[in-house]
DNA sequence: ATTGGCACTCGGATCACCGGAGTGCCAAGC
DNA sequence: GCTTGGCACTCCGGTGATCCGAGTGCCAAT
C-alpha cells in the first residue's frame, strides 16, 4: 500500500530534518531509514507529498523540508509516544519535590522544563478563578483601618488594606469575620465573590452596615484582580541562542513576546484538561510574527480540570514527540505536588 | 598642547564607533568632527593612543576601535553629561507615576529604563536589610495555628504560618502582639531581628513562654529570607536582537546570566549611593564570558543611602553618557516615588 | 507500481582579482 | 618640534567565474 509508505516517508523527513536541520534528499533518506525501496520510489512519493502541501523545497534541486501542514500531520497521526528515560523521570521528580512554596514550584517547573526540552519554557501561575477560598482573615490595624487577608487553596495569600468610614468595635469585627468566612470559605472564587456581594447588599445587622461594604469590595477586588491571572514565569531563554540562522526575523519577536505576558498567555492558549497536550504549529498561532515558532502546551492542576497552563515555545522545527512527553510529564508532576498540600 | 588633542581624538573615536559600529579611520574622523588638523596628525595621535592601549585595530590597515581601557578613560574623563530631553523626562515621570504598588513600580522602571536606553534593564527589588518594620500582625487561624504578617516600610508584605505547641488564648495573643510590635516596629530589619531574639530568650511572662519562640523564629526567618534579597526584574531582552554580529559568543552567556539572578546581582555590583553611577566595562566585570558586555548601574532608595540597585547591561560598545543619564534619572524618580508612600 | 538510468538544475564552496580605505613613514614646511 | 602632504604598502570585502555534487524529474524497462 503506497499511501502507508508515503506517511512513513513524511515521518522520516520530519525526523531527519529535525535532527540535522538540513533539507533531506531521497538518497540520504533511504540510507538512514530502513525503508526497503529505492531512492527513485521515494522521489515519487516526495513529489506527491509536495503536491499535497506537506513538504516543500527551499530551492529547486535541494532536499525537502516539512511545511506547517506536514508537521501537523506528523503530530496528529505519526507520533509515537516516546517515554522519558528513567533518569529524566527521576530528575524531574527530585527537582520538583524540593520546592518549598508555590513560587518555588513554578520557578522549578520552568527550569526543569526548559532543560528537558532545551527550549523556552513558560509556566502560568495557578489561576485564581478555579481555586477556592481557604480562609479569610480580618485584622484591625487601627480603629478605622483593617487588613483583609485572603488565603487560597493554591497556597497563595493576598492582602488588602481597608479604610473604614467609622470606628470598628472588636465585637463587630469578630462578627464580620465569622460571617464572611461562613459564606466564602471553601467556595470557588467566583461563587465567593457573588456570595460576598449578597452579604454586602443586605447587611444582617445594622451594626455591620457601615463596614461590610468596603471590606467586601476589597476582598472581591483581590479575588478578581486580573493582574494575578497574568502572572507567568519564563525560563530557558538562552536556548534561543541555538536558533542560529533566521535571527532577527524569528528571535526578536519571540523575545518581545516573552516580555509581554498578555501576549504569552494568548500564545499558550486555553488550558486543556486531562493530560491532553496542545500543539500549535507556526502560523496556526495568533501572531503573524511568530509564524516560525510552535507552542506545545497543556493544562495542569490538582484535579482533572486544568487550573493553569504550562508549556514550551520553540521553532517549528522541533522534536515534537520528545517535547510533548516532557510537557506532559512536568504537568503531571506539578499537578501532583499542588494536590498534596 | 597635543595631549589635549589626543584625548579629543579618543573621544571622537569612541563617539564615532558607538554611532557607526565600524572601525573609524583618520580621514573620516577629521571630517565628521571639527578638529582643525590633518589626517596625518590624527594618525600620529592614533599611533600614540594605540601604544598606550586605548585603541586597537581589528586588522592591519583597518580603522581603530576603542579598547576597554579606552572606554574607561572616556567614561572617567571625557564624558560630558548630556541632559535628557524634556519629552523623555516627562515620559519617565508620567509613566512611573502611574504605578500602583511596589511590584508595579519595579515593573515600570524596568520597562522605561529599557526603552530609554534600548538596552537590557535590570532592577533589583528593594532590599530588606535596609528597610524598617512598619508593623507586625498576628492572626489566630486556629487554636494552635496563627498567621504572622510582616509589613515593611517599602510596602512589601510577608506572611508566615506558625504552628504552636499549645493552645493560645486571646489575651496572650494580644499581649504578644503588643510586645512584638513595641520592640520591632520602626526598627531596621537587622535591629528588629536581634530585639525579637532577645524577647524570645527571656519571655516576660510565663504565659508567653510557649508561644514566643516559634513566632519570633517565623518572623526572623521572614526578615532575613535571602531569597527576597535576590528578587530582580529584567526587561528589554528583545534589545539583544540588535547585537547582530558576535552572537553565540556574546548573547548566549548574557541570556543565561539574565536568568541566574544570583549572577545578575553580582554583575550589578554593590549599590552606590548619592547619585553615583557605576560603570563596569567588559572584562572589568566578574565574569569572563561577559567580557564584551558592560554594566551601568546605580543604587536607589528613599534616602541617600541606597536600598537596592538598578541599571542596564549592554555591549561594551554603548552610548555611555546617554545610558548613564538615563540610569541616573530613573533611579532618582524611583527613589522619589518610594519616598512618598 | 517500482526501479535504474540519465540529463539537468542550482546552491555553495573555492579562487582570483580588484578597489578602496586605511596605515606608517618620511621628508618638507611652519 | 609639531604638523602636513605625499607615497608606497597592506589587507579587507565585494564581485565574478568556475566547479562540484547533491538532488530532482522524467522515461523506459521490469
Amino acid at each position: 500500500m503506497q499511501e502507508e509508505r508515503r506517511l512513513a516517508v513524511l515521518r522520516a523527513i520530519v525526523e531527519d530534518y529535525v535532527a540535522t536541520e538540513e533539507p533531506v534528499g531521497s538518497k540520504a533518506l533511504v540510507e538512514r531509514h530502513g525503508l526497503g525501496v529505492s531512492p527513485a520510489t521515494v522521489r515519487n512519493d516526495m513529489a506527491a507529498l509536495e503536491d499535497e502541501g506537506y513538504i516543500a523545497q527551499p530551492h529547486t534541486s535541494a532536499g525537502r523540508v516539512p511545511t506547517d501542514k506536514g508537521y501537523r500531520l506528523f503530530v496528529d497521526r505519526l507520533t509515537t509516544v516516546k517515554p522519558m528515560s528513567a533518569a529524566e523521570r527521576r530528575a524531574v521528580s527530585t527537582f520538583l519535590d524540593g520546592a518549598v512554596d508555590l513560587d518555588d514550584v513554578v520557578q522549578r517547573s520552568v527550569r526543569v522544563l526548559s532543560q528537558l526540552t532545551r527550549q523556552v519554557a513558560v509556566v502560568q501561575y495557578p489561576t485564581l478563578s478555579r481555586s477556592t477560598v481557604r480562609h479569610v482573615e480580618l485584622v484591625a490595624l487601627a480603629p478605622r483601618r483593617l487588613l483583609a487577608v485572603l488565603i487560597l487553596s493554591t497556597g497563595r495569600v493576598e492582602q488588602r488594606l481597608v479604610e473604614l468610614g467609622a470606628d470598628l468595635s472588636d465585637e463587630a469585627l469578630a462578627d464580620l469575620r465569622t460571617r464572611v468566612n461562613s459564606v466564602a470559605s471553601g467556595e470557588i472564587i467566583s461563587a465567593a465573590v457573588t456570595a460576598l456581594r449578597e452579604l454586602a447588599a443586605e447587611p444582617p445587622t445594622a451594626d455591620l452596615a457601615a463596614y461590610v461594604g468596603p471590606v467586601v469590595e476589597a476582598l472581591a477586588e483581590a479575588m478578581s484582580d486580573h493582574r494575578l491571572d497574568e502572572r507567568i514565569a519564563v525560563g530557558g531563554a538562552a536556548n534561543l541562542a541555538r536558533y542560529g540562522d533566521s535571527f532577527d526575523s524569528a528571535v526578536r519577536p519571540l523575545l518581545e513576546a516573552l516580555e509581554e505576558h498578555v501576549v504569552l498567555l494568548k500564545l499558550l492558549g486555553e488550558a486543556t484538561a486531562g493530560g491532553m497536550v496542545t500543539v500549535r504549529i507556526g502560523a496556526e498561532g495568533p501572531y503573524e510574527q511568530l509564524s516560525s515558532t510552535s507552542v506545545v502546551a497543556t493544562g495542569y492542576g490538582p484535579t482533572d480540570d486544568a487550573l493553569a497552563t504550562l508549556g514550551v515555545v520553540g521553532p517549528t522545527r522541533m522534536d515534537y514527540p520528545g517535547t510533548m512527553t516532557a510537557v506532559r510529564a512536568v504537568a503531571r508532576y506539578v499537578s501532583r505536588i499542588l494536590d498534596e498540600d
